[in-house]
DNA sequence: CTAAACTGTTTATGATCTAAACAAGGATGT
DNA sequence: ACATCCTTGTTTAGATCATAAACAGTTTAG
């Protein structure tokens, strides 16, 4: 993937890999008439990397990897896919299929942008390596992704504030998903234990120098279960919105 | 990096490495009296690891490269880190020095919290690879990093919200600036108006899949720079914090 | 039925991190 | 003084990646 990365300078790559790239998300591939059938397809293999990347992570999707899952080897892949980069792309398309129906989840604005979050939370919860895979891609995105983008701002146009500002506000939430999956991610459950046990011990050592920090450890902030921080943080989010609302 | 992990599954090295990582984040280094003068310490490691990353990317920082930096082999730099997962550990550290002084940003802990955002945002600003850097970690926070947690939690203590809350405030703000640093890391400038070029061609094509998203994109809501990023979502937020405060 | 187009394989290159064996430096204890 | 032995830095080597290039086999269109 590093060195991925000079190649792809060159001026007959780079004019010839967007266009092949983008029309590979957006499924508009014409199939040839002369040779053998081919016996893949983009998205097979990107499914085939979907199940292997929720197995046992992304680092584990390799083009060997994922061959091997087919019984062909590495190079097979690259008949059908540009590059590693194009098939994580492929992947998280995959993964975003189905984009949300809101309308289930009530008429007004903040239940709907509230199931967002959820619905997206969801699928972040299913696929931890989606994180990952979206911060290591080309900003291409795809058309479930572009869907999923578009029922967060169709929730928004009732509120009355302009464009400007709802765009913001998905930003907002969107981030507050991503940025709360990037912390569940992190901490999986044995860490998060030895993470405290050894933090404590260090904060004991060094209590003087962080007294609001051992203060709050001491009241259990840290391991309180009670405030389900997705929902937190929406609700302050919301509420802000609100106001926003109210005083225009 | 991939196959870092499997040996670093293996019993003596998770014994010896965990505790080997932390002293090196806290400085706690016994200095050896036998053989030569060491000629570098892994701070001037790290130091010299962040200007680089400063400079050329993330990418670019190899222990190959690194090394070169001062004119040794790679392998001379085992023997002041076990490994590239702790100089990455090492940079953010350094980065992370001068925890923030929020005194002087008012009384109020709005004001400090405020202010201790945008010293997280400038410190995101000024090494865009730390994003990279923090998601690629394991999860031991060194000295400063406690540091800048213990400065946003003094800030909320004269809330009166719960210890849990205050917590919870506290990783939305992060998550907040984070997730920003985010977006801001993957749209360059140049990359921003090809994207806005290619989606728009993108939908212009398939406008009725995406009402709301064409809508949005017509009224300029992608390119207008009216709002700040930063501080829109920050109003939002401790707007929807200080309801919180007033409703207990 | 020949030629073109397409698929999949083998082979090879250059990059990465890091383990292992080894040569040289230098303080400590005799 | 000097032998010991820990420490530093180098060289060599192995494993895994992504992917380029050349080649062999397959299918269909003319």
């Amino acid at each position: 993937m590093a060195r991925a990365a000079k190649p792809r300078e060159n001026k007959d790559k780079k004019a010839r890999d967007l266009p092949t790239g983008i029309a590979l998300l957006w499924g508009e591939q014409d199939q040839p008439a002369r040779g053998p059938k081919p016996s893949l397809t983009p998205q097979r293999i990107a499914q085939a990397a979907v199940t292997l990347a929720d197995a046992e992570g992304l680092e584990t999707v390799s083009m060997n990897r994922v061959a091997a899952e087919f019984g062909v080897s590495a190079m097979a892949l690259y008949r059908y896919v540009p590059g590693k980069t194009e098939l994580v792309e492929l992947m998280v398309e995959a993964v975003l299929a189905e984009p949300p129906d809101l309308s289930a989840a009530g008429s007004g604005w903040r239940a709907r942008l509230s199931a967002w979050a959820h619905r997206q939370w969801a699928v972040y919860q299913a696929h931890p390596w989606l994180l990952a895979a979206t911060a290591m891609r080309r900003q291409i995105m795809g058309p479930h992704q572009l869907a999923w983008m578009d029922a967060a701002l169709a929730a928004l146009e009732p509120t009355g504030l302009t464009a400007g500002q709802r765009h913001q506000v998905f930003l907002l939430v969107a981030g507050q998903v991503r940025s709360l999956a990037q912390q569940r991610a992190d901490f999986d459950e044995d860490r998060n234990r030895e993470w405290g046990r050894l933090t404590s011990e260090l904060l004991n050592r060094h209590s003087d120098r962080f007294p609001a920090l051992t203060k709050a450890i001491a009241d259990g902030a840290f391991t309180s279960t009670e405030l389900d921080p997705l929902d937190f943080g929406l609700d302050r989010i919301l509420d802000g919105v609100q106001m926003l609302i109210d005083r225009a």
